[in-house]
DNA sequence: CGTTGCTTTGATGCCCGTCAATGATTGTGG
DNA sequence: CCACAATCATTGACGGGCATCAAAGCAACG
């Protein structure tokens, strides 16, 4: 019933070439031994793909597209965990049921790998269950990354920690231009701000000449050490 | 270096019956072979056990006193990630160097696991590598809810929260008094406020007749309920 | 019984949230 | 192709919640 706008493209064994190429050199056993059961699926743009507290059936990788995963407060407050992009696993959290709510920021094609076999394959290899703890232990550092960004950054200081996140996953250098798949107000649940707090923060850095927009989904990064010279003070 | 402060008690086999009792009824058997290899080590008050950045080479497990896992930045800065009790593992992270700061909030007794035998441990059993995933997906959900306190919640919702998480890990009921092992200075850090902010949070509460203080190391939790409608909001 | 460290309370200010209006961009139907 | 609506982004005015600064309680210790 949540699964509405998920459509399995080809069932049992989808080539992966595609996949671990997107993914750049992992040739780790465990890794391909996971993508062997993973079944291809699409979701369109704002479709929800699970919500927190559904049983957690599927874990999945992002193979294009934009996934964000959320929290939500019954009075409609929202807190943004993570972005996923192309290479991206979530959806691995080893409980019963989904931590927290998945949604597509634009359309995409995603691998999903049914929670049973996974489970099944963990039992038998070791590799496997270690390159899943590898997953997990990526997701918790991030998040304890993100508590620090959340309790004790600035405004600016949060805006300017986003674009360097974007910058480290792009690998891009002074100059280039960042795609920003996501809206203000993405970025603002995800920063633990207000939308006008960001444009606002945006703004500044645009006028400190930091940045150049030339429009809504694209950011120039003009200068990426006075951008790290703002956050600063991290560890 | 960053050990000071550690003694270690007993060397390869202390006896584990006072420990697995202390986690109550947890007869997993992976769980049993991680315990196999721990050494029991002591720490005394403000002593660091580890510092982010040092390679990872322990994971730990409470065993009496409760100990904080914290980031900081270079300007002083705290954010605290966890409160860790009795029964509690931390340094899970499967990653070579820690990705935060463990310290004693007072003096404890932690049992240590190296990494290397849990390494290989893993590589032999699957149950252990289970077992190592339970207690990493644990963390990650809570640092997810965290996030959402961190992001979204007010200053009252904050304290609320922290005081209902007592609760919880003491199963209170109204009336029940909780014993609040950290000052509010870590308190503040790890709800992402100010010392006075809790303190004026907590008097407020005080007035309300929601809670009593009968010293600063003690807080009744006179109506629960009431404290659940403060936080409300939550999915 | 004064010192020391932590907590609490008060006064003040600022950052960011709220409310509101204007721009910019995209999509739609005539 | 353009008018129009709809959506999103930006900017401004204002206020409130929390931080900051300061002082006074309060308990533990020598």
């Amino acid at each position: 019933m949540s699964y509405a706008g998920h459509v399995i493209i080809r069932q049992p064994k989808p080539p992966f070439a595609a996949l671990t190429a997107a993914r750049g050199a992992t040739q780790e056993e465990g890794l391909m031994a996971i993508q062997a059961i993973g079944q291809a699926v699409r979701t369109s743009r704002d479709a929800t793909i699970f919500t927190e507290g559904d049983d957690a059936l599927y874990s999945y990788k992002v193979v294009s597209g934009t996934i964000r995963l959320c929290k939500l407060m019954s009075d409609g407050r929202r807190q943004i965990a993570e972005f996923l992009q192309a290479g991206d696993f979530f959806g691995f959290e080893w409980r019963e049921t989904y931590s927290l709510t998945a949604e597509a920021l634009e359309d995409a094609e995603l691998v999903r790998f049914p929670r049973a076999r996974l489970d099944r394959l963990g039992e038998e290899r070791c590799d496997v269950q270690r390159q899943l703890m590898t997953l997990l232990s990526r997701d918790l550092c991030a998040a304890q990354n993100h508590l620090l960004l959340l309790g004790r950054q600035t405004a600016k200081e949060r805006v300017a920690s986003f674009l360097l996140s974007l910058v480290t996953r792009n690998k891009a250098k002074s100059g280039d231009t960042l795609d920003i798949p996501m809206c203000r107000q993405d970025i603002a649940d995800y920063l633990g701000l207000t939308i006008e707090t960001v444009c606002r923060a945006i703004s500044e850095l645009k006028r400190a000449r930091l940045i150049a927009v030339p429009n809504r989904m694209q950011i120039v990064v003009v200068n990426v050490p006075a951008l790290r010279e703002i956050v600063g003070g991290d560890a």
